[in-house]
DNA sequence: TTTTCTGCAAACGATTTGCATACAC
DNA sequence: GTGTATGCAAATCGTTTGCAGAAAA
Protein backbone atom coordinates (compact mmCIF):
# COMPACT_ATOMS: atom_id res chain seq x y z
CA UNK A 1 0.00 0.00 0.00
CA UNK A 2 2.94 2.05 0.68
CA UNK A 3 4.56 3.59 -2.21
CA UNK A 4 7.70 0.96 -2.22
CA UNK A 5 10.04 3.27 -5.33
CA UNK A 6 10.04 6.79 -3.01
CA UNK A 7 13.44 7.39 -2.51
CA UNK A 8 14.65 7.20 0.94
CA UNK A 9 18.26 7.51 2.98
CA UNK A 10 21.01 5.68 1.37
CA UNK A 11 24.38 5.10 3.57
CA UNK A 12 26.04 7.94 2.11
CA UNK A 13 23.70 10.32 2.93
CA UNK A 14 24.42 8.68 6.66
CA UNK A 15 27.71 9.34 6.53
CA UNK A 16 26.49 13.20 5.27
CA UNK A 17 24.62 14.03 8.00
CA UNK A 18 26.72 12.59 10.65
CA UNK A 19 29.73 14.77 9.83
CA UNK A 20 28.13 17.67 9.59
CA UNK A 21 26.53 17.07 13.13
CA UNK A 22 30.15 16.13 13.95
CA UNK A 23 29.51 12.01 14.75
CA UNK A 24 31.29 9.32 13.52
CA UNK A 25 30.45 7.04 10.48
CA UNK A 26 30.33 3.67 12.68
CA UNK A 27 29.80 -0.06 11.71
CA UNK A 28 27.30 -0.53 13.80
CA UNK A 29 25.03 2.86 12.74
CA UNK A 30 26.07 1.75 9.15
CA UNK A 31 24.37 -1.89 10.26
CA UNK A 32 21.05 -0.31 11.71
CA UNK A 33 20.02 1.64 8.82
CA UNK A 34 20.74 -1.34 6.60
CA UNK A 35 18.45 -3.13 8.25
CA UNK A 36 15.86 -0.13 7.65
CA UNK A 37 16.81 -0.38 3.98
CA UNK A 38 16.66 -4.09 3.17
CA UNK A 39 13.51 -4.66 4.84
CA UNK A 40 11.40 -1.85 3.17
CA UNK A 41 8.48 -4.24 3.87
CA UNK A 42 8.91 -4.15 7.52
CA UNK A 43 8.55 -0.83 8.91
CA UNK A 44 7.62 -0.09 12.59
CA UNK A 45 10.48 -1.62 14.08
CA UNK A 46 11.50 -1.50 17.95
CA UNK A 47 14.83 -1.37 19.56
CA UNK A 48 14.76 -5.35 20.15
CA UNK A 49 13.83 -6.10 16.78
CA UNK A 50 16.67 -4.43 15.28
CA UNK A 51 19.00 -5.89 17.87
CA UNK A 52 17.30 -9.75 17.12
CA UNK A 53 17.76 -8.77 13.35
CA UNK A 54 21.37 -8.18 13.40
CA UNK A 55 22.16 -10.88 16.30
CA UNK A 56 20.97 -13.10 13.19
CA UNK A 57 22.92 -11.64 11.14
CA UNK A 58 26.42 -12.30 12.99
CA UNK A 59 26.52 -8.74 14.52
CA UNK A 60 27.32 -8.95 17.99
CA UNK A 61 26.08 -4.95 18.24
CA UNK A 62 24.54 -4.03 21.90
CA UNK A 63 21.18 -3.78 22.75
CA UNK A 64 21.89 -0.21 24.12
CA UNK A 65 23.85 0.93 21.15
CA UNK A 66 20.63 0.20 18.94
CA UNK A 67 18.59 2.34 21.21
CA UNK A 68 21.45 5.01 20.97
CA UNK A 69 21.61 4.60 17.27
CA UNK A 70 17.92 4.78 16.46
CA UNK A 71 17.68 8.05 18.82
CA UNK A 72 20.40 9.84 16.98
CA UNK A 73 19.46 8.49 13.46
CA UNK A 74 15.45 10.04 14.38
CA UNK A 75 17.33 13.39 15.03
CA UNK A 76 19.18 13.58 12.03
CA UNK A 77 15.75 13.05 10.00
CA UNK A 78 16.71 9.44 8.26
CA UNK A 79 14.55 7.51 11.01
CA UNK A 80 10.68 8.53 11.95
CA UNK A 81 9.84 7.35 15.41
CA UNK A 82 6.16 6.07 15.66
CA UNK A 83 4.23 5.34 18.58
CA UNK A 84 1.45 2.26 18.29
CA UNK A 85 0.45 1.97 21.94
CA UNK A 86 2.24 -1.18 22.00
CA UNK A 87 4.87 -0.27 24.47
CA UNK A 88 8.05 0.44 22.56
CA UNK A 89 8.62 3.24 20.18
CA UNK A 90 9.26 1.79 16.72
CA UNK A 91 10.72 3.85 13.58
CA UNK A 92 10.61 3.63 10.28
CA UNK A 93 12.81 4.96 7.32
CA UNK A 94 11.85 8.82 6.27
CA UNK A 95 11.78 9.74 2.81
CA UNK A 96 14.25 12.48 1.75
CA UNK A 97 11.52 14.34 0.08
CA UNK A 98 10.30 15.76 3.54
CA UNK A 99 6.58 16.29 1.50
CA UNK A 100 6.26 12.48 0.86
CA UNK A 101 6.04 12.21 4.53
CA UNK A 102 2.73 11.77 4.62
CA UNK A 103 1.00 8.65 5.42
CA UNK A 104 -1.70 6.99 7.83
CA UNK A 105 -1.46 4.07 10.33
CA UNK A 106 -4.76 2.30 11.18
CA UNK A 107 -4.35 0.05 13.66
CA UNK A 108 -6.48 -2.60 15.02
CA UNK A 109 -7.86 -2.29 18.76
CA UNK A 110 -8.10 -6.15 18.79
CA UNK A 111 -5.40 -7.40 16.79
CA UNK A 112 -2.55 -4.50 16.82
CA UNK A 113 -2.62 -4.75 13.34
CA UNK A 114 -1.18 -2.16 11.46
CA UNK A 115 -2.20 -1.15 8.18
CA UNK A 116 -0.81 1.89 5.58
CA UNK A 117 -2.30 4.63 4.07
CA UNK A 118 -0.43 6.85 1.45
CA UNK A 119 -2.99 9.22 1.03
CA UNK A 120 -3.34 12.54 3.04
CA UNK A 121 -5.49 15.49 2.97
CA UNK A 122 -4.41 17.35 5.50
CA UNK A 123 -1.41 19.88 4.14
CA UNK A 124 -4.50 22.78 4.03
CA UNK A 125 -4.92 22.52 7.80
CA UNK A 126 -1.70 21.96 8.53
CA UNK A 127 -0.96 25.12 6.83
CA UNK A 128 -3.67 27.06 8.87
CA UNK A 129 -2.74 25.28 11.86
CA UNK A 130 0.63 26.70 11.73
CA UNK A 131 -0.46 30.16 10.74
CA UNK A 132 -2.71 30.53 13.86
CA UNK A 133 -0.65 28.73 16.30
CA UNK A 134 3.19 30.51 15.35
CA UNK A 135 4.21 26.70 15.09
CA UNK A 136 7.20 25.35 12.70
CA UNK A 137 5.34 22.25 11.89
CA UNK A 138 7.50 19.77 11.08
CA UNK A 139 5.82 16.64 10.82
CA UNK A 140 2.67 15.14 11.84
CA UNK A 141 0.61 12.00 12.31
CA UNK A 142 -2.57 10.41 11.71
CA UNK A 143 -3.68 7.46 13.00
CA UNK A 144 -7.15 5.70 13.07
CA UNK A 145 -8.67 3.26 15.50
CA UNK A 146 -10.91 0.64 15.05
CA UNK A 147 -11.54 -2.99 14.13
CA UNK A 148 -10.54 -4.80 11.35
CA UNK A 149 -12.75 -7.36 9.42
CA UNK A 150 -11.07 -10.55 10.92
CA UNK A 151 -11.78 -8.99 14.73
CA UNK A 152 -15.22 -7.33 13.87
CA UNK A 153 -17.27 -9.77 16.46
CA UNK A 154 -20.05 -9.39 19.21
CA UNK A 155 -18.05 -7.86 22.16
CA UNK A 156 -15.04 -5.16 21.12
CA UNK A 157 -15.00 -4.71 25.03
CA UNK A 158 -12.10 -6.82 26.05
CA UNK A 159 -9.16 -8.26 23.96
CA UNK B 1 -9.66 25.88 22.79
CA UNK B 2 -11.45 23.25 23.48
CA UNK B 3 -15.38 23.72 24.01
CA UNK B 4 -15.34 22.96 27.59
CA UNK B 5 -19.75 23.12 27.23
CA UNK B 6 -19.61 19.73 25.21
CA UNK B 7 -21.47 16.76 27.23
CA UNK B 8 -19.44 14.73 28.77
CA UNK B 9 -19.66 11.87 30.81
CA UNK B 10 -21.26 11.74 34.50
CA UNK B 11 -21.09 9.66 37.71
CA UNK B 12 -24.64 8.13 36.74
CA UNK B 13 -23.14 7.42 33.02
CA UNK B 14 -20.04 5.64 34.60
CA UNK B 15 -23.32 3.34 37.18
CA UNK B 16 -24.66 2.48 33.84
CA UNK B 17 -21.74 1.12 31.89
CA UNK B 18 -20.32 -0.45 34.72
CA UNK B 19 -23.22 -2.81 35.80
CA UNK B 20 -24.09 -3.23 31.89
CA UNK B 21 -20.69 -5.35 31.75
CA UNK B 22 -20.80 -6.49 35.43
CA UNK B 23 -18.40 -4.67 37.00
CA UNK B 24 -19.11 -2.63 40.24
CA UNK B 25 -19.31 1.21 41.22
CA UNK B 26 -16.68 1.80 43.97
CA UNK B 27 -15.68 4.66 45.54
CA UNK B 28 -12.46 4.63 44.16
CA UNK B 29 -14.00 4.58 40.24
CA UNK B 30 -16.10 7.51 41.10
CA UNK B 31 -13.23 9.61 42.59
CA UNK B 32 -11.52 9.11 39.30
CA UNK B 33 -13.88 10.41 36.99
CA UNK B 34 -14.75 12.93 38.90
CA UNK B 35 -11.04 14.15 38.58
CA UNK B 36 -11.24 14.51 35.20
CA UNK B 37 -14.68 16.07 35.70
CA UNK B 38 -13.31 18.52 38.37
CA UNK B 39 -11.15 19.79 36.05
CA UNK B 40 -12.05 20.42 32.75
CA UNK B 41 -9.04 22.20 31.94
CA UNK B 42 -6.39 19.73 32.67
CA UNK B 43 -6.63 17.07 30.41
CA UNK B 44 -3.54 14.64 29.31
CA UNK B 45 -3.77 13.35 32.86
CA UNK B 46 -0.94 10.39 33.62
CA UNK B 47 -1.71 7.63 36.25
CA UNK B 48 0.38 9.39 38.38
CA UNK B 49 -1.19 12.52 37.79
CA UNK B 50 -4.57 11.35 39.60
CA UNK B 51 -3.19 9.46 41.90
CA UNK B 52 -1.23 12.73 43.01
CA UNK B 53 -4.32 14.79 42.83
CA UNK B 54 -6.76 12.24 45.05
CA UNK B 55 -3.72 11.57 47.55
CA UNK B 56 -3.85 15.82 48.13
CA UNK B 57 -8.07 15.01 48.61
CA UNK B 58 -7.12 13.04 51.20
CA UNK B 59 -7.79 10.00 49.38
CA UNK B 60 -5.72 6.65 50.21
CA UNK B 61 -6.52 5.07 46.38
CA UNK B 62 -3.25 2.98 45.93
CA UNK B 63 -1.05 3.83 42.12
CA UNK B 64 -2.05 0.05 40.96
CA UNK B 65 -6.22 0.76 41.20
CA UNK B 66 -5.61 3.83 39.48
CA UNK B 67 -3.69 2.43 36.33
CA UNK B 68 -6.71 -0.34 36.28
CA UNK B 69 -9.44 1.79 36.82
CA UNK B 70 -7.62 4.33 33.86
CA UNK B 71 -7.91 1.41 31.63
CA UNK B 72 -11.18 0.00 32.82
CA UNK B 73 -12.69 3.58 32.09
CA UNK B 74 -10.89 3.45 28.65
CA UNK B 75 -12.24 0.26 27.96
CA UNK B 76 -15.62 1.38 28.28
CA UNK B 77 -15.03 4.66 26.46
CA UNK B 78 -15.45 7.04 29.24
CA UNK B 79 -12.03 8.16 28.80
CA UNK B 80 -9.56 7.86 25.70
CA UNK B 81 -6.16 6.62 26.35
CA UNK B 82 -3.42 9.80 24.16
CA UNK B 83 0.13 9.44 23.74
CA UNK B 84 2.68 12.09 23.54
CA UNK B 85 5.93 10.84 23.49
CA UNK B 86 6.78 11.57 27.26
CA UNK B 87 7.08 7.90 28.97
CA UNK B 88 3.59 7.66 29.84
CA UNK B 89 -0.04 6.64 29.04
CA UNK B 90 -2.57 10.11 29.62
CA UNK B 91 -6.03 9.99 29.27
CA UNK B 92 -9.27 12.29 28.32
CA UNK B 93 -12.21 12.78 29.28
CA UNK B 94 -14.27 11.06 26.17
CA UNK B 95 -17.30 13.06 24.75
CA UNK B 96 -20.68 11.27 24.94
CA UNK B 97 -21.05 12.06 21.24
CA UNK B 98 -18.55 9.81 19.11
CA UNK B 99 -18.69 12.96 16.37
CA UNK B 100 -17.60 15.18 19.10
CA UNK B 101 -14.88 13.47 20.02
CA UNK B 102 -12.59 15.19 17.44
CA UNK B 103 -9.74 16.93 17.95
CA UNK B 104 -6.02 17.84 17.23
CA UNK B 105 -3.03 18.02 19.50
CA UNK B 106 0.14 20.11 18.69
CA UNK B 107 3.19 18.81 20.17
CA UNK B 108 6.50 20.89 20.77
CA UNK B 109 9.36 18.85 20.04
CA UNK B 110 11.76 20.79 22.25
CA UNK B 111 9.39 21.94 25.26
CA UNK B 112 6.83 18.92 25.39
CA UNK B 113 4.05 21.55 25.20
CA UNK B 114 0.83 20.16 23.92
CA UNK B 115 -2.14 22.48 22.37
CA UNK B 116 -5.40 21.38 21.18
CA UNK B 117 -7.34 22.62 18.25
CA UNK B 118 -10.86 21.61 18.31
CA UNK B 119 -11.41 21.66 14.04
CA UNK B 120 -11.45 18.44 12.33
CA UNK B 121 -11.39 17.82 8.87
CA UNK B 122 -11.08 14.04 8.51
CA UNK B 123 -14.27 12.91 8.76
CA UNK B 124 -14.30 12.07 4.69
CA UNK B 125 -11.47 10.86 5.04
CA UNK B 126 -12.24 8.10 7.31
CA UNK B 127 -15.35 7.16 5.53
CA UNK B 128 -13.39 6.33 2.57
CA UNK B 129 -9.99 4.87 4.31
CA UNK B 130 -13.75 2.66 6.32
CA UNK B 131 -14.62 1.97 3.26
CA UNK B 132 -11.88 0.17 1.18
CA UNK B 133 -10.49 -1.21 4.49
CA UNK B 134 -13.39 -2.95 6.10
CA UNK B 135 -12.43 -1.39 9.46
CA UNK B 136 -14.97 -0.63 11.77
CA UNK B 137 -13.32 2.82 12.94
CA UNK B 138 -14.10 4.14 15.97
CA UNK B 139 -11.40 6.77 16.62
CA UNK B 140 -9.03 8.65 15.23
CA UNK B 141 -6.13 10.66 16.28
CA UNK B 142 -3.73 13.15 14.53
CA UNK B 143 -0.69 14.90 16.12
CA UNK B 144 1.10 17.89 14.95
CA UNK B 145 5.16 17.86 15.66
CA UNK B 146 7.17 21.12 15.61
CA UNK B 147 8.73 23.73 17.44
CA UNK B 148 6.36 26.35 18.95
CA UNK B 149 7.28 29.76 19.11
CA UNK B 150 9.58 30.18 22.48
CA UNK B 151 11.25 26.96 21.06
CA UNK B 152 11.95 28.35 18.06
CA UNK B 153 15.82 28.59 17.93
CA UNK B 154 18.65 28.41 15.76
CA UNK B 155 19.64 24.98 16.33
CA UNK B 156 16.59 22.30 16.72
CA UNK B 157 18.59 19.09 16.36
CA UNK B 158 19.26 19.16 20.06
CA UNK B 159 16.75 19.23 23.14
C1' DT C 1 46.08 11.35 19.79
C1' DT C 2 41.91 12.85 21.11
C1' DT C 3 37.31 12.45 21.35
C1' DT C 4 33.52 9.92 20.43
C1' DC C 5 31.44 5.32 20.51
C1' DT C 6 30.60 0.69 22.09
C1' DG C 7 29.27 -3.20 25.10
C1' DC C 8 28.15 -4.68 29.38
C1' DA C 9 25.73 -4.49 33.51
C1' DA C 10 23.45 -1.93 36.73
C1' DA C 11 19.93 1.60 37.31
C1' DC C 12 15.61 3.53 36.19
C1' DG C 13 10.68 4.64 35.67
C1' DA C 14 6.25 3.34 34.17
C1' DT C 15 3.19 -0.33 34.46
C1' DT C 16 1.63 -5.03 35.94
C1' DT C 17 0.82 -8.73 38.96
C1' DG C 18 0.30 -11.99 43.20
C1' DC C 19 -1.92 -12.21 47.15
C1' DA C 20 -4.46 -11.46 51.43
C1' DT C 21 -7.94 -8.39 52.94
C1' DA C 22 -12.03 -5.38 52.23
C1' DC C 23 -16.16 -4.37 50.11
C1' DA C 24 -20.15 -3.94 46.48
C1' DC C 25 -23.76 -6.57 45.10
C1' DG D 1 -22.45 -14.76 51.39
C1' DT D 2 -19.89 -14.57 47.10
C1' DG D 3 -17.09 -12.91 43.89
C1' DT D 4 -14.96 -8.81 42.54
C1' DA D 5 -11.91 -4.89 43.79
C1' DT D 6 -8.35 -2.89 46.54
C1' DG D 7 -3.71 -1.90 48.51
C1' DC D 8 0.68 -3.20 49.05
C1' DA D 9 5.00 -4.89 47.58
C1' DA D 10 7.48 -7.43 44.46
C1' DA D 11 8.11 -8.39 39.67
C1' DT D 12 8.35 -6.98 34.86
C1' DC D 13 9.55 -4.62 30.76
C1' DG D 14 11.28 -1.09 27.83
C1' DT D 15 14.76 2.18 28.05
C1' DT D 16 18.77 4.85 29.99
C1' DT D 17 23.18 5.43 32.07
C1' DG D 18 28.08 4.82 34.12
C1' DC D 19 32.18 3.25 32.94
C1' DA D 20 36.35 1.07 30.97
C1' DG D 21 37.99 -0.45 26.75
C1' DA D 22 37.78 0.09 21.42
C1' DA D 23 37.86 2.69 17.46
C1' DA D 24 36.83 6.78 14.23
C1' DA D 25 38.79 11.10 12.81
Amino acid sequence: MTGADEKTFTIDDLKARLSTKGYKLTPQRKEILQVFIDHPDQHHLSAEDVHLMLRGENSKIGLATVYRSLELLGSLGILLPIEFGDGCTRYELNTVDPSKHRHHHLVCLKCKKVIEFDEDRLDELEADIALRSGFWITNHEVKFFGYCKDCQTIDHNRA
